[in-house]
DNA sequence: TTAAATTTTGAAAGCGCTTGCAAAATTTGC
DNA sequence: GCAAATTTTGCAAGCGCTTTCAAAATTTAA
């Protein structure tokens, strides 16, 4: 045993193709078509094949793999925060039927910054990604400067309206607000509090503003009727935005949020502050997380379809990998529940007895 | 022009390193040192590769990268599931301060199952990972010793007790329920329901378990006085859980929940069937989330560190990537919050009037 | 100014795999 | 049974980068 040899014994060395290719007596080549379509492997060298992997232990080094076959088999996905139900879910379910397919899912956070996002889409596409996932349209031309060049197949999740070459996988947000906003106005409200994200780079958020807009302007009622809040996302944000419009000398009688939580936040405060939702205020909420049908009042909002919209995502970017012809996807379904925490408005007298009551509590 | 070149151009071939030197007028190899360590290289030249680089849009091929250095400068993290607060806050606060440390982060849901999880290693392994994230300790020596054949650091999360061969970054289940019941105990109760997410195959539920039972044991109660239900975690079974137990012949006076969906659940429950929190029965949950200080009656619950362990787990693997020499971590501290949906167990004479309550439903 | 010490550089050999090509082996058709 | 068609195989050339080594350039010391 010369020294050399020794050497391999003692250090271990990574088990490689070419080791395989040995232990079961044919070509590299071979090994590397039985890993790649076992079927173009005549039966007797797969098992041999087979069984050397399994003794030795091989595993494929993906690095080389993906420099020799120029695909990587890992997915990017970038989401604003991963720290959402929203989100989370929407990765699980896209992770697992990536995984599915073999492929790997590259995660990355933007914490709702759209430079920390260029810079996680420059990292993942260093990575090498084969395809990109981001939530959202809006963004600098210089990120899908990037992907294009890279010409790699991407998709963006909960905004609709894209084409093959732009596609997007999600709702259409101003019609969500729009038929919600169209059905309060139905019950008799006339003067809206919308409690919404951060809308600077945020286009949902922008949609869903745009859409109670579009409700009061197909109503007749002025936009001044609509008094905008904007604020992180967040209960307390929620609470503090309910206790600040509703300190206002002329409230509104219904309030839109962009999002669960601040709903849960204004029905919370309502609760202590001793309004009554309905009977006082009407809240309505977006995405129809389970706490809103358990919390009292149970919460009006739109169900959003965030699984099916992940599967879309996935189902979509797997085909265009494998090469498949694919339309672009269509807009997802999404519904108004109606529960209890939304009712007619409060009539002048009921205004009245307020009055009263605020005038009591001196 | 030949056709070679008008080839070239037509197709656009990937920019590589080469293409760098060659505009740069440098080496292949002072380049990649230019990208690796800029300090190596002299302050007039590094300009030109700088330019270069970004006249040309170069982006190092990470496969590449990789297969050259051996080190993919990606990590690994596999969770039970992502669409869970818990390990998608976990997920965000590690990938944040991965990717600051230029490192990927490549996610896996194992959905609760051994063998997915398995499979998810291995396939992780494959991509080529330079470090893995894990949940819990308990898995088949299979998946420690593929891991530890590629010699990479790892961690494990959600339990405390390991050491620097098998490090975990945790807190003591055992001895947060332990201590839980400790306090329930000292409240009167004598019997408890614990409601538990499926035992099998989860050790921090086991645990979780453990801790009640070892207090019952030093207070000299027998361990029949506790009624162990396992459940998937969820809201909805913690609902189903609270009315099957309240049902028995004798209830519990005290549940403790080994996660807080189930003592939401049980709150709920509790609300329709019109059983007082805490006066009739003392409701515990475990990890107090944002919803345990807002409901009514607000949860007393146990406070698990959840954004400090993703954050030490990542320092830990970050320090083992660049080399350093680290200490095993060591276990986490715990916070027993007691709010309002625990109370003294109640009266015998309480229990007289329940049964009367009872009764007269007839 | 020159030799010695130091820094910076480029050539070249891989890293472990895939894949085009042509040769070898096998199957098919008659 | 033999030629033709088909399937299966191995060779060898990369994929785009890092890294060793020794040479070249620069700095330092005397």
């Amino acid at each position: 045993m010369d020294s050399e040899s020794a050497l391999n014994i003692s250090i271990e060395q990574r088990v490689t193709l070419k080791d395989v290719a040995r232990a079961a007596d044919v070509s590299a080549a071979t090994v590397s078509r039985f890993i790649n379509t076992p079927v173009a492997v005549r039966t007797d060298k797969r098992q041999r094949i087979e069984d050397a992997i399994k003794t030795l232990g091989y595993v494929p080094h993906g690095a080389a793999q993906a420099l020799a076959s120029r695909r990587s088999r890992m997915i990017g996905a970038i989401f604003p925060s991963i720290d959402n139900t929203l989100f989370g879910c929407a990765l699980e379910v896209f992770q697992h039927h990536a995984s599915a397919a073999d492929y790997t899912v590259v995660v990355a956070s933007s914490e709702y910054d759209p430079e920390l996002e260029t810079r996680q889409v420059r990292r993942l596409l260093r990575s090498g990604v084969d395809a990109l996932l981001l939530v959202g349209v809006e963004r600098s031309p210089e990120v899908y400067n990037l992907i294009t060049a890279r010409k790699i197949p991407y998709v963006t999740l909960w905004r609709s309206g894209g084409d093959i070459l732009h596609p997007c996988v999600g709702f259409d947000n101003v019609a969500a607000t729009e038929h919600l906003t169209d059905y309060l106005i139905g019950l008799g409200h006339k003067r809206f509090g919308v409690f919404s994200g951060l809308l600077k780079h945020n286009d949902r958020a922008q949609d869903r503003v745009s859409g109670v807009y579009k409700s009061l302007e197909n109503h007749g009622i002025s936009a001044e009727n609509a008094t905008i809040l904007e604020r992180q996302f967040g209960v307390d944000e929620g609470r503090e935005m309910f206790r600040q419009i509703t300190s206002n000398r002329n409230p509104p009688t219904a309030i839109i949020c962009g999002s669960e939580p601040f709903a849960y936040g204004a029905i919370f405060e309502a609760a202590e502050m001793g309004i009554d939702v309905p009977g006082e205020i009407s809240i309505a909420g977006f995405d129809d997380l389970w706490l809103s049908s358990q919390i009292k009042p149970s919460l009006t909002t739109i169900r959003t379809p965030q699984r099916e919209m992940a599967e879309r995502a996935a189902r979509y970017l797997l085909a265009r990998l494998s090469g498949e012809q694919v339309a672009a996807p269509r807009p997802l379904e999404i519904d108004l529940i109606i529960r209890n925490s939304t009712g007619t408005a409060p009539t002048d007298l009921r205004s009245y007895e307020e009055v009263v009551r605020i005038v009591k509590a001196f």
